[in-house]
RNA sequence: GGGCCCGUAGCUUAGCCCGGUUGGAGCGUCCGGCUGAUAACCGGAAGGUCGCCAGUCCAAAUCUGGCCGGGCCCA
């Protein structure tokens, strides 16, 4: 389990699982039962309870799991004992129960018929519940039947019945009492069945209940495991799922089965092994809940719960509902209840800690506080001096788990921990914890604080199958979770998890979702692969000094960027706060997808595609290294992996992007009305890009014009400020903002002749001259209406045309498309010119060039040849783009031919717009060189190419070069030959590049700094016997030469002294956190350990360790011995201490927290650093300073540790001695750690006697 | 039998608290585009009785009631 959670990526403290089997573990579960004792809330008591005769124990609600169940249903005869005849009609699921038979209740006010069954001799009669009547004469086989008399049913209580059981139950036979075998009266009576219930006190609860009330015994004949008791004559010793059939044909065979017949229901079982539960009246020990109700159910409302109804609806009603708490079980393994008893007096009392039996017999100091040990400690009983033994049963684990908070944290034994964490902020778990772990909690953190031990909860949902059902392995719908991770990752599986619905809804898993997720990583990943590609090559360092201000630089784009940036921030942050992980994430995915990735890096492509360094190009860099970091820092709760490999490629100062502050939202940096601005421009783009697919245009086709009409003001404002964003991503030439009453340029005007005038005046000429009318230029008949009638001849008639006849419209010219959209009317002029021609030609010779780069796996940056062999006619096309596509495609010779092409690569396209085109590329193999060219200082890309068409092919022809050689170069400044000889000269092995973590290392290391791997993933040859030395070692095996780089004895990593962050050992300042890494102690060897008490050297500080200061004032007195003078910060009574060192001359600094003079309080640090500066002025001399963990304890622990650094350091300068007292079981494992590596010598204290 | 949650396109779902543009996405399907982040990616289209029935309202996926179906918890 624990495996596979990490290998989820879960990130808990897995070194120190909580252990429930640990005697600090133990102790705060019976410190938590003694306050129940102290507040009267835990009580013995007789209950009919539910019990598992599988692992004989009583059960509480909470684990008790319901499942169906298929039982006896029957119904019984019980005789009335003065009409033998007559009798009470019963029906039970649990035929076992029978011989426990006391009463039989019914309904004070429901009506019962006694109906007449059978005739003659067989004539008898039986009582129900009048409605039920034909139902169950049906189940018994009876056609005719008969009601003869009415009555309700208190009119029938106390009517005697004679058990049909008693001649084969003795004690049935024997048993007396006032209600005993008699009809009772009960309100809890349903209308379900007979009507008439039949009671067993020592078994069911309510029947329990209405025993106690009226007298009747809690009878019950059945043992832990089951089994029927002696009590139960004839049935003793069989288990009572074996007795039901023989009961049943005992009632048969008496004449008493009146039907008979098996149901299928939901019966509880037992959570642990699943066995059908009984209820059996047992002596139990209970939690009072009902009186600690109130107060819990003010604390579920003051918790705060995810979703909301999880308490105010679920988690209210179970505590409005809960019973007390039956916590004692009769087990072997678990924590033992801590109540001892007296045999003789029956005093009872409740132990509180280990400490509470020291005064007893049998126990030993340390000793494991499970069974067996425990029950033979005893201890004396106050009131008689009897023996008092410990009542044998375990606790409920239910209550274990409710005590964790704090017995986790070693409370109540320890309380720093406690102090430093209780309550907990939050707690997570699934809907089943209402009645399990968030019911226990509530009730223990009541009884022990009075409080819920946490403040909110998260309730989550499940992980369905597939088909929306539970995950079974017989239902075929299991996907294990190993099986996804293989295929898609933990980063995708989790990032699906979170994005798929709110964390308290259950997921139905589907895959698909899963490879989404992942999709939307792999977008992500291909963003940050284009930003890095390019901020590679131009060696883009945010973080270097004197990086270039990029402020004004920023385009509008850049800007709007920055805005949906900070507004994910925002709504991260706002969702996160009410664990809305869902709506949260959803945001982040949708700015990687729609923001980053679909908009702004199709903005940012041209820009990036630069040589030059412009600051245009390091806005963009900028833009996207922000925003990518901030992403990751984002992402990194959910999907830790990816969120590191991204954090490390772009910044890496810290060792892990998990260290990085929380990347909230700024006020005031969004820019609303660009973001709207923007929003028009993508859905104007959008609407063009349809009509483009529409009118068969490829985007690769740019448009002479767009036109946008009569645009609303937030467009035409929109359109005004991000044009070239418009025109970039329509690939148009220009962009006409047109005022509603323009029109667009060109519109054509059409006469469109009316039919129905023209008829009128012209009869059967009408088709004639309408055709006649539309065959003639439009604008000549508008012009000629204008002065007058028109004339047209239509077979040899001349026509007059006058201006009611013909309407005019405009018309868009063709190839001109029309859209309308909320933001304006859109025009897109598709018209072709030459020029547009030969751009969208070269874009496509382009585009293949582009792909053919790609197949022989050119670098981005590598320079190529190119020859197009083409006809005459489309090479004279497509010359005005010649330098356009010699650009895009890094060819440094660009050339047409009509003969064969002998290229080193080759291929034939035959599908540019119906031609067919060859094209050559000649990688030139330059693209190595240059970039070490302009590696040396002042060498642009430009002088670095002038070097290689010189002749210089690569750094080694260069170093080969004379100074005058390079002087005369073309294209090289007089200064740069100077340049270059400095540079190559000292110029020694190249620094690496961390296997592990990418960060540069500097040759010959052989571990990296940064991250303590190892520096080359191969083995390297000893430089002194050539034997292979493997990875990470740092000594050769064969001959023992040593590397360079980090022993191998010293760990690779170690722990910030402030925060604790892993950090390579050499470093001396935490990235984390800043704190200095002072070098610290190393733990003496466990041979030294015990020896003779060490001399103290002067200018030292030590750590004693041990549980009360006693070796610590040995060493004092021996250096005061030695002539010394002292000064003693100390918590024990400073008169006590000048009792222990007689006359000697001490300053005595008493840590306490009463204010006196000579005292220090523990929080005022100020005052106990200016004593012991002052002290150091006068004279060089000792400082003692015990109990360390009670500064700890009244400060934060880092600025304790500041504390010791600063005094330590003060000692070494003066030559004193600092003697530390601390005991180690009082702080934290990981504190003691940071202490140890802050003085230069640890003393383990002596075993303590 | 009771409490709580859920029901929206073939699938997974947003929107529901706080009624008001044409109910949004993703996957899948079909069609197209793009090509130096590309074993990628982008766009478009088709696809919806918003479980059913009533009610409130000028207006209901949204509020109310009832019913049906699924789930969890409890009796």
């Amino acid at each position: 389990m624990t495996e596979q959670f990490q290998s989820l990526g879960i990130w808990l403290d897995w070194d120190r699982p909580y252990m429930t089997i640990r005697n600090e573990y133990i102790e705060g579960a019976w410190w938590t039962l003694k306050r129940a004792y102290e507040r009267g809330l835990l009580y013995e008591a007789l209950r009919s309870i539910q019990w598992c005769t599988r692992d004989e124990t009583s059960l509480a609600d909470a684990e008790v799991e319901y499942a169906d169940e298929t039982d006896p249903s029957i119904y019984v005869k019980f005789p009335l004992a003065d009409h033998l005849k007559e009798s009470l009609l019963i029906w039970t699921t649990t035929p076992w129960t029978l011989p426990a038979n006391l009463a039989i209740a019914v309904h004070p006010r429901f009506s019962y018929a006694k109906v007449r069954v059978g005739s003659g001799d067989k004539t008898e009669y039986v009582w129900m519940m009048e409605s039920a009547v034909p139902t169950v004469m049906a189940l018994g086989g009876i056609g005719s039947y008969e009601i003869v008399e009415r009555t309700t049913g208190d009119r029938l209580v106390g009517r005697a019945y004679v058990h049909p059981l008693a001649p084969r139950i003795p004690y049935q036979a024997g048993v007396k009492g006032e209600w005993v075998h008699r009809v009772v009266a009960s309100e809890v009576v349903e209308a379900e069945h007979t009507g008439l219930v039949h009671s067993a006190p020592g078994h069911g609860p309510e029947d329990f209940e209405l025993g106690q009330r009226l007298g009747l015994p809690a009878f019950s004949p059945v043992d832990e495991r089951g089994h029927f008791t002696p009590d139960a004559g004839e049935y003793a010793g069989k288990h009572v799922k074996e007795a039901n059939p023989i009961i049943i044909d005992d009632l048969r065979s008496a004449g008493a089965l009146f039907a008979e017949g098996t149901l299928v229901h939901a019966y509880g079982h037992c959570w642990r092994c699943k066995t059908p539960i009984i209820f059996r009246a047992t002596v139990q020990w209970f939690l009072k809940v009902s009186d600690i109700k109130p107060k819990m159910v003010d604390e579920v409302r003051r918790v705060r719960w995810y979703p909301d109804w999880a308490g105010s609806a679920r988690q209210l009603r179970w505590t409005e509902d809960l019973r007390d708490w039956c916590i004692s079980r009769q087990r072997y393994w678990g924590v033992p209840l801590s109540i001892w008893r007296c045999p003789k007096c029956r005093r009872w009392v409740v132990v509180g800690s280990s400490a509470e039996l020291r005064e007893g017999q049998g126990y030993q100091e340390g000793m494991d506080l499970h069974r067996p040990g425990i029950d033979a400690v005893t201890l004396p009983c106050s009131e008689c001096g009897g023996t008092m033994a410990r009542v044998p049963d375990t606790v409920d684990v239910w209550f274990e788990s409710g005590v964790s908070t704090w017995a986790s944290l070693g409370y109540p034994a320890g309380e720093d921990e406690f102090k430093r964490w209780w309550p907990a902020d939050w707690i997570v778990e699934g809907p089943d914890q209402t009645r399990g772990w968030f019911a226990s909690q509530l009730a223990t953190g009541v009884v022990a604080f009075d409080r819920a031990p946490y403040d909110s909860v998260l309730m989550h949902g499940w992980v369905n199958g597939p088909d929306g059902r539970q995950m079974h392995k017989s239902l075929g719908n299991y996907v294990e979770p190993s099986t996804v991770v293989d295929k898609f990752g933990v980063d995708a599986l989790r990032l699906y998890m979170v994005l798929v619905n709110a964390p308290w809804d259950d997921i139905t898993f589907q895959e698909d979702g899963v490879r989404t997720a992942l999709r939307t990583l792999n977008i992500l990943w291909n963003v940050l692969r284009f930003a890095t590609t390019y901020m590679v090559l131009d060696r883009f360092d945010p973080f270097a000094p004197g990086a270039p201000n990029v402020e004004g630089h920023l385009r509008h784009e850049d800007r709007w960027l920055l805005s949906r940036l900070e507004g994910v921030r925002a709504t991260v942050d706002a969702e996160m706060a009410t664990y809305s992980l869902h709506r949260a994430y959803r945001a982040v995915e949708s700015f990687i997808l729609d923001d980053l990735s679909r908009w702004y890096v199709k903005l940012v492509r041209e820009r990036t595609w630069t040589d030059a360094t412009d600051r245009d190009k390091l806005a963009a860099y900028r833009v996207l290294h922000e925003s990518l970091g901030t992403v990751a820092a984002l992402l990194a709760p959910i999907t830790p992996h990816i969120a590191e490999a991204i954090y490390q490629r772009l910044d890496g100062r810290k060792l892990s992007v998990h260290m990085l502050d929380w990347p909230s939202a700024i006020e005031g940096r969004r820019k609303e009305d660009l973001e709207a601005s923007m929003a028009i421009v993508q859905e104007l783009v959008e609407v063009v890009s349809k009509e483009r697919q529409k009118g068969g245009r490829k985007l690769r086709w740019p448009l002479q014009l767009v036109a946008v009409r009569g645009p609303t003001p937030g467009a035409a404002a929109a359109l005004d400020s991000l044009k070239g964003v418009f025109l970039e991503l329509t690939n148009a030439k220009e962009l006409a903002v047109l005022k509603p009453a323009d029109e667009f340029p060109g519109m054509a005007i059409v006469a469109k002749p009316d039919p129905a005038a023209i008829g009128k005046a012209y009869k059967v000429l009408q088709p004639k001259i309408v055709k006649a009318l539309e065959a003639r230029p439009a604008e000549e008949i508008r012009k000629a209406l204008e002065r007058g009638p028109y004339e047209v001849g239509v077979e040899g008639q001349i026509v007059t045309i006058d201006a009611s006849m013909v309407r005019f419209e405009k018309q868009v010219p063709p190839d001109v498309l029309v859209a309308t959209t909320p933001h304006g009317e859109l025009y897109l002029d598709l018209r072709v010119t030459p020029e547009l021609q030969a751009e969208a030609y070269a874009r496509e010779i382009t585009r293949r060039v582009q792909q053919m780069r790609k197949e022989i796996d050119l670098e981005v940056d590598d320079f190529i040849a190119t020859v197009v062999k083409t006809n005459k006619e489309f090479a004279a096309t497509l010359a005005p783009q010649v330098a356009f596509m010699a650009r895009e495609t890094r060819s440094r010779r660009f050339a047409f031919t009509d003969k064969d092409v002998e290229s080193e690569y080759v291929v034939e396209w035959n599908d540019v717009d119906g031609r067919s085109v060859t094209i050559g590329v000649t990688p030139l193999h330059m693209s190595e060189s240059l970039r070490e060219f302009t590696k040396v200082p002042g060498i642009t890309t430009a002088k670095a190419m002038a070097l290689f068409d010189a002749g210089y092919k690569s750094v080694a022809a260069l170093k080969a070069a004379t100074k005058g050689e390079l002087a005369v170069i073309e294209g090289l400044e007089p200064s740069d030959a100077d340049r270059i000889m400095a540079a190559l000269s000292k110029e020694g092995p190249a620094d690496v590049e961390c296997p592990a973590c990418g960060a540069t290392i500097p040759p010959g290391v052989r571990r990296c700094p940064r991250c303590g791997e190892p520096a080359t993933t191969k083995a390297t040859p000893c430089p002194h016997c050539q034997a292979p030395v493997p990875p990470g070692s740092d000594a050769c095996e064969a001959c023992g030469f040593v590397l360079s780089g980090i022993g191998p004895s010293v760990a690779p990593r170690v722990a910030c002294v402030a925060c604790g962050a892993l950090l390579p050992s050499a470093w001396t300042v935490c990235p984390a956190c800043g704190a200095s890494q002072t070098q610290g102690a190393s733990r003496p060897e466990a041979g030294e350990a015990g020896a003779a008490t060490p001399l103290l050297k002067d200018s030292s500080t030590y750590l004693i360790e041990e549980k009360t200061p006693s070796e610590v004032y040995d060493l004092f007195r021996t250096a005061l011995q030695a002539g010394k003078t002292g000064l003693c910060i100390t918590r024990v009574y400073p008169k006590k201490v000048r009792e222990r060192f007689g006359g000697v001359d001490l300053r005595i600094l008493w840590l306490s927290n009463v204010g006196k003079e000579n005292s220090v309080r523990p929080k005022d640090l100020e005052k106990l650093s200016l004593s012991v500066e002052q002290f150091l002025g006068g004279t060089t001399g000792v400082i003692l300073i015990d109990g360390l963990e009670y500064l700890v304890t009244n400060n934060n622990f880092i600025t304790i540790l500041r504390l010791i650094q600063s005094l330590r350091d003060q000692v070494a300068i003066n030559g004193a001695v600092l003697l530390l007292s601390v005991n180690p079981s009082a702080i934290d494992a990981h504190q003691l750690t940071l202490l140890e590596r802050e003085v230069d010598r640890v003393i383990p204290g002596k075993p303590s006697s």
